[in-house]
DNA sequence: GTCTATACCCGGATAGAC
DNA sequence: GTCTATCCGGGTATAGAC
């Protein structure tokens, strides 16, 4: 059987802090134990004593996000606002959002049940069908990651793209 | 005024071609200097006598994968058609997909044109409506790239979450 | 709990000889 | 057009002293 994340001792959770500090303001380059330990006035080996390795700072992080973005999901009640709230959040973490939503995701260092809370929000806002809620979250993740990352061609109205597809799951 | 790629040298476009091999077989870090000098047969500051750097090695790997997709748009008319050749080229190159895909398009070296081409057939399948094919496009990178990434619940049906949203897209 | 020292890996790129 | 030698940077992680 899959066993989950440790719980974080009180020193693991400034470090993450941390963490996510350096990760927001400079970008994902920053995320490196040397960079973190210097950030909190320490060496890098001296971090090993409190978190296993990276990866579990790594999870530790996209946990914390996906609590954030259920708790940003709870006062929406239809797509349209689902979307407003999805692209909201990444829009003011574009570092922490790309650094859930790209790859793999590791999920037995996850927090259990972080990642369904944050689906069945959408599943929700959709009418309960999955299938749908799939395709409307794909829909959400293109247009945001092709936004974060600056795919669209300059100048493209970005507001009205996303009123066509929230039409296009609403209607159809 | 920005000026584009230079044109490849014969010996350059073997190299590409290498690049791609590499990249195709053993995924992205496989796509270094070294690596590929070594299945060359020669050392990696040798390539730089027919490449610029590694930008523009990359920069020739997107502009052929621009190029394909387009090609493979041609026969395409309907959403439905257009999405299953994405998600078809996507599942074909899952490694050189990412690479044209993920972070910011280096349009100033790319082969003039290609982009555009290829977002031309995209607005095309959808009647001519731009922000519907900004949607649509978002929607199917998105469904794609959750898909080679693994990030679906396991076992969900990604056909039917690919057929909910081309309906969606096609009533809307 | 922190340190120093270190081991190990990787990468892009340049100078100058041949 | 290729080579060797080298420079620069980066990274995760461990051992063992304090």
């Amino acid at each position: 059987m899959a066993t989950s994340a440790p719980e974080l001792s009180a020193r693991a959770r400034e470090i993450v802090q941390t963490a996510r500090e350096l990760l927001e303001s400079e970008g994902p380059e920053a995320l490196s134990m040397r960079r973190i330990a210097a950030a909190l006035g320490i060496k890098a080996p001296s971090l090993y004593k409190h978190l296993a390795d990276k990866q579990a700072l790594e999870a530790a992080l996209t946990s914390d996000a996906f609590d954030e973005i259920s708790r940003v999901f709870a006062d929406a009640n239809d797509l349209a606002a689902i979307a407003a709230a999805y692209r909201g959040y990444a829009t003011a973490h574009p570092h922490l959002y790309r650094l859930m939503t790209a790859g793999p995701l590791d999920r037995e260092r996850l927090e259990p049940g972080v990642e369904d809370r944050a689906g069945a929000a959408i599943v929700a806002a959709v009418g309960g069908d999955e299938q749908r809620a799939r395709a409307a979250w794909a829909f959400a993740h293109g247009m945001t990651i092709l936004e974060l990352d600056g795919r669209f061609p300059p100048g493209a109205d970005l507001d009205a793209a996303w009123a066509a597809g929230i039409a296009a799951f609403d209607s159809g």
